[in-house]
DNA sequence: AACATTTTCGCAAACGTTTGCGGTAGGTTT
DNA sequence: AAACCTACCGCAAACGTTTGCGAAAATGTT
């Protein structure tokens, strides 16, 4: 079964090419007589019409990249959903690819977008990725990219984050409020850029009476590890702050192994998208940062800077705390 | 700053297109001298090849289409994953379309891939999808499409899933194994054949002296009443399966409410992907239905279909016990 | 009836590639 | 010296659209 195009509707019709184009477009130039016959031919022949030329012609992909260390993870699918949702919403695709935190795949990946002719990238950076060239080259070739979450440290890009500091300062408030006395604050990677915010964020908030132990696990089960230990001195700490889920859930497995009750003999803050911090009892109390509405933050900036907006931003997205029983 | 073509890259050189593009291909005919001078132009031109007028002429897109109810899910972000990764391998990109469990996004979804002229389809179907001809159409138009996990009814097509019956019969088995009295066993949405192929598999062979109560609970939430209700029911079930990860966490966060200990008080096996057992202390004993490895089951298929393999089948994923300490 | 205007349509170029085929230059064989 | 290879390269068509411009046909105006 052979694709439709124009030409053959012209062919059967006894038009021209043009004319259908334009018929199917409700061009004005087309008598409604000629209108109907093509329109009414071209779904009895199933006409698709062929976006790979469309975009060649027209020099528009309406696709968008979207580029991140790894699908599945806590944050990012909510992200992606969004996305997702408003570029159906508004007639754009998507590509996704992964970088699976190599930087050389990042930047393959970065040129198979470029010769995609992508209209925008969203991008999530590989802690390591240090070379920001490729992405110079997109922007050298009039693509914007939107920066989320691990975002560079670059002046001049956009970059939509929650606020990292804020949301680290909201937790170590409502800390404050309790009558605690020695905690544990487990970070992420230090390296990052993220962490540092929060870390800061935390530490100056927290009381200063309050004795506080800062810790950075890179993965879950480091997080496990450390807390495990941390629960073994004594006396242990009477509360326990997590940067992000992935330490969230490390750290939950180590009170259930130690059979500690929240919040009597510990209590739990985190950091979270909120799907964690509800599979527990009682809930963990989080500062929500919800990659969803990141996401829709990103996309509205994405269609500022296709619209001709040429300078550049960086969009916190505000975030409120969610009380769960852990404190 | 405007695209370097071929065209661009002849004219400086003083040589026809054909010339520099069979020069980028290493193509035999032309000579070295050539070569050489072309692929240094061409690099410090930073040429990109477009990739829509290379699809247009060469009618081969280079690209898969994937559709899928939603991105963030238990299951689909580790297929997700897997078919990401062996696209790029080779040399695939991927558009991913969410249906949001609305057949009519599923059509309009298809039609947006048909236009893209896609090269294959992974789709996971709505529960309520019951028009196949959006499908029958990508046939049609020569183009294969690899259903996994939620598949239609129909005979003749591709489909992977894991071994839904063989997957519930092996936790039956293993519940065999112990001396458990009233098994509580709680599975999705009954309409999905997914879900009556668990049920026959497990109840098939649940040996006939162990009381079976079979329930049907469509989400988390409804999963942690079914099972709050039977906890207050004396004596207590004293053993709990669950269908799905989505089922299991609504459970557990009913066990932990009760504070009943695993598995003294009640014992717990799941089918699972694995991640949401090893959140639990004890990690809770799963049979595995991998959402990587179906991926990759799912990928291959495309690949000899592509390949012009022209009779469907439907494979099945072999899946394994990993014991936990819940049984 | 002659002219002006409007409606309706077609021509052809362009987007950036790929590729079959033909052509030229130089060298090798008779 | 004629004939034949071989190595190298260019011409031009094709993929399926969009769109500026001009032309023909229909309609309206004096």
């Amino acid at each position: 079964m052979t694709n439709t195009t124009l030409k053959k509707i012209s062919e059967v019709l006894g038009v021209s090419i043009s004319t259908v184009s334009r018929a199917l477009k409700n061009h004005p130039d087309i008598s409604e007589k000629t209108k109907a016959k093509v329109v009414e031919l071209a779904q009895t022949l199933d006409y698709e019409p062929n976006a790979n030329a469309i975009h060649l012609r027209t020099n528009n992909s309406n696709l968008f990249g979207l580029l991140v260390p790894t699908i599945s993870n806590f944050f990012y699918d909510s992200f992606i959903a969004a996305i997702e949702e408003d570029c159906r919403q508004q007639g754009y695709s998507l590509i996704i690819l992964q970088s699976g935190d190599d930087p050389l795949v990042e930047a393959t990946n970065l040129k198979i977008l470029r010769q995609n002719r992508v209209s925008g990238v969203f991008a999530c950076i590989t802690p390591s990725t240090k070379n920001m060239q490729p992405f110079q080259k997109m922007y050298d070739m009039g693509i914007p990219v939107v920066f989320f979450d691990k975002v560079p440290d670059l002046a001049n890009c956009n970059r939509v984050c929650v606020a990292d500091a804020a949301a680290a300062s909201l937790a170590a408030n409502a800390l404050n409020q309790t009558a605690i006395k020695r905690v544990l604050a487990i970070f992420g990677n230090p390296a990052m850029s993220i962490t540092k915010k929060r870390i800061l964020g935390f530490s100056h908030t927290l009381q200063s009476s309050t004795l506080c132990h800062i810790t950075y696990a890179h993965h879950s089960e480091e997080a496990l590890a450390i807390t495990t230990q941390h629960l073994a001195t004594d006396p242990i700490p009477d509360a326990l702050f997590c940067m992000s889920d992935e330490i969230l859930t490390g750290a939950m497995k180590a009170i259930q192994m130690a059979g500690l009750l929240i919040p009597q003999q510990i209590k739990i803050i985190t950091i979270s998208n909120g799907f964690f911090p509800n599979l527990y009892h009682p809930s963990i109390t989080y500062v929500e940062t919800s990659g969803y509405r990141l996401g829709k933050l990103a996309f509205s900036k994405m269609m500022t800077c296709l619209s001709g907006d040429t300078n550049t931003a960086e969009l916190t997205l505000p975030c409120t705390l969610v009380q769960g029983g852990s404190i």
